[in-house]
DNA sequence: TTTTTAAATGCATCTAAGTCGCATTTAAGA
DNA sequence: TCTTAAATGCGACTTAGATGCATTTAAAAA
């Protein structure tokens, strides 16, 4: 099965923990959070920290942090940049890949913050 | 002088808490968390936090989070994307204007996320 | 299949940036 | 100089995430 796949590939143990994980992130469109699964999931919060700490090291998961002091996962795939609304704190994908180079630098994230199309047309 | 009339034209309090603040930023070329400064300034954080959010406010100082758990700010000036490095957190002012827009969204900030020159060259 | 053991887990505790309530102090207008 | 709303300092609090340690478990060896 894919999910078991993806863990033993990278030499890790096959745990119940790690299952569950892979399994919310490979279902979900947007990165998620800590909070965000913590109801979906049986595991403790250290188990979930070092588990997906785990897997990006891995490179089976990216992360980055957002507007709230919580760092956001998703499952590492085609890249791509991020919005952060200032105002409500939602993610968006933004899938027009942008092509941006800086002589001797690694560009791994590009996040575009400011007023998401919601919070726009409700002209907060 | 400068300082004052920045504080005053915003119908703030002159206050030297203000004032102390301020000349920091204002000789600054990047942006600076509380904790870069903490030990130049005598008031406590409550104070510094309290009114760099004043300043905010005002459109003083613009801030954003970057990747390790801290708010940085800058005194608004022309717009400017930001690279932050994922391996020493260091944060480096883009001059160059990159221009991006996204239909019914509003972009206030871009920050380009990676692997600086100096850990580049480090090989990290 | 059973044994072995390094790795994974749960739990409790800790860390650190930032916030908040409250008593005291201060800027600035009357 | 007086008055008062705003600003300050201090201590306690909040919260995402990390860590130490005893227990459990996956998976390789016997």
């Amino acid at each position: 099965m894919e999910i078991e796949k993806i863990i033993q590939d990278k030499n890790l143990k096959l745990t119940s923990a790690r299952k569950e994980i892979l399994e919310i992130f490979l279902n979900s469109q947007k990165p998620l959070a800590y909070e965000d699964i913590k109801d979906k999931i049986t595991m403790d919060k250290a188990t979930f920290y070092r588990n997906i700490s785990k897997f990006e090291d891995k490179a089976i998961v990216h992360s980055f942090e957002s507007n709230d002091k919580k760092r956001y996962y998703e499952i590492q795939s085609t890249p791509h940049a991020h919005f952060i609304c200032n105002n409500c704190n939602t993610i968006e994908c933004l899938q027009d890949v942008i092509n941006f180079e800086i002589k001797n630098h690694i560009v791994q994230d590009i996040l575009i913050k400011g007023i998401c199309e919601v919070c726009f047309l409700k002209r907060v």
